[in-house]
DNA sequence: GAACCTGCAATGGTTGAACCAATAGTCGTG
DNA sequence: CACGACTATTGGTTCAACCATTGCAGGTTC
């Protein structure tokens, strides 16, 4: 599926639409099942669903895209022509294409050589999914930064583990940038997130990519959070990291771990109480 | 924002439309800044980004939410009305709802009573978004089998510290549920779904959302990957089962967590050596 | 009075044709 | 050869319908 068609202009493509097959199949599979009167025997009925027309569109794309007939960096034909080919409108295309776009499966662009290309795999949705959830307030702040020091110490251990030389380089790099941001007294939210780059570093180091996009959500989170409460010192950030890099460089997983922990359960403390206070300030929502 | 408005048509609703403040208030903030020519001294100019009309309303929307102003279960106006408050067109607004559909903060319903409605807040987008990843190839068996085991370790020691008796008579009824189904010769898929249960269970007697969801999204994922390789007899999970919970009552965090360690690295032991079988014999991609 | 039907109106789902806006390439001019 | 206007392509948005589903009010029958 999913040819590539030819130039076409809006009047084109009216030559070239399908008598919309789709729409017609979905109706003739919505046979009416709710007669329940006198059910004969065993026979069971399962619910039907009756799947929009855009999730149809957007479940067989997901099929190109999961059997690898479409990869990262291919260009869909334009939705004029992709309308045709579905038989659908190109609204309603549209809203297929919406519904992958932000799964972070494809990204949309204007102009001549525009179209919808198919998105290297990131874990956007995930980042997005779980800040949706931390506000609508279906996470608590505690759940947050406990959730935070209980992954992170998995992934420092096996990090330790796994570190490569060019790891270790890079944790070093980050905790020279940090020192230097200090030192050229650079913003406060610059040096925050030099210091959450790190952990994105350890994660890395882990070379399990489930470990970096949980990490990569958590910290997304984290970095919400922070905003949310305003700008705070915490000079303590520099010196644990010293000790924790000089851990890790020799493998001392538990070290590495303890000073990991150590650290964060301090830094939660720390945000929390100011939270506490803000929430006081501020006359507490309810 | 978001007042509600009385009964329209379609007819009703063409009268009261705004004449479009959003979209043009977009093009007045799209100053043309591309002009890099002799950029004067220190001046730094941000890349602009332009929002697409979609998007500005996604956000209010999800910024209602966010400051509680929309909470779960409201029903937002319906889709008319919507678009005549934010001066856009039935279509567009439609993208933006379709874009909170699928990020599971509302949920579209038709019919008289219809509308869109506000979802109680779930993992759903982190879910599908770990199950793309996944399908997708960004996350090998590997990864998943390896995070999945080291997330678990760290959920059962910190479920068997906080796990209420109701916790724990909900794993035993899970037991007593797959020992049933084994007797009952229920259908593999079935009883995977039985033994699958148990781990969410297990995550929700960590009392931590976060973790609840993440464990969620890997199950989610662990049962798309066993229907891949297709259905399996393991023999094993009862018994592991039985001491497991043996352990886990008692509060022996260290042997329920060795006890199911084990467990899994068997099973994926497992589940790896069918994947490599079945790949040999269809031939791999690739 | 209760159960059943029946039609209406509200609401999301879809359509199709049109126009706007960004963009990359092309072609002509200096 | 470099620059600038033109043009075709393509996503973004609009508008005005119509369709399909669903809850409810009101009537009808027993």
């Amino acid at each position: 599926m999913v040819k590539p068609m030819g130039h076409m202009t809006d009047a084109t493509v009216k030559r070239a639409a399908l008598p919309r097959a789709t729409a017609r199949r979905r109706d003739e599979l919505r046979a009416d099942l709710r007669d329940t009167s006198r059910a004969p025997g065993r026979v069971e009925f399962r619910r039907i669903k009756t799947l929009r027309a855009f999730e149809e569109i957007a479940d067989q794309i997901r099929k190109e895209l999961s059997d690898r007939r479409l990869r990262a960096g291919d260009r869909l034909p334009p939705e004029r022509a992709l309308a045709a080919q579905f038989g659908v409108s190109r609204n309603t295309l549209r809203e297929a294409l919406r519904s992958l776009e932000n799964a972070g499966l494809l990204r949309l662009q204007k102009g001549a050589a525009g179209g919808a290309f198919v998105r290297e795999s990131t874990g956007d949705a995930i980042v997005t999914g779980l800040r949706d959830m931390f506000s609508l307030g279906a996470i608590a702040p505690e759940h947050l930064t406990e959730a935070r020091v209980l992954i992170e110490s998995i992934a420092v251990r096996v990090a330790c583990e796994r570190a490569t030389p060019d790891d270790v380089d890079a944790l070093k790099a980050n905790i020279a940038a940090a020192e230097r941001a200090v030192a050229d007294k650079i913003d406060f939210y610059g040096q925050a997130a030099i210091h959450l780059e790190f952990h994105r570093i350890l994660a890395r180091a882990t070379k399990n990519p489930v470990m970096e996009i949980v990490m990569e959500a958590l910290i997304d989170v984290m970095q919400h959070f922070i905003r949310a409460i305003g700008q705070q010192r915490n000079p303590w950030v520099l010196r644990s990291r010293r000790r924790f890099i000089r851990h890790f460089e020799t493998g001392e997983a538990d070290a590495a771990v303890a000073e990991m922990e150590q650290h964060l359960e301090r830094l939660n403390r720390h945000y929390l109480s100011l939270l506490k206070a803000k929430d006081r300030a501020e006359g507490v929502v309810e």
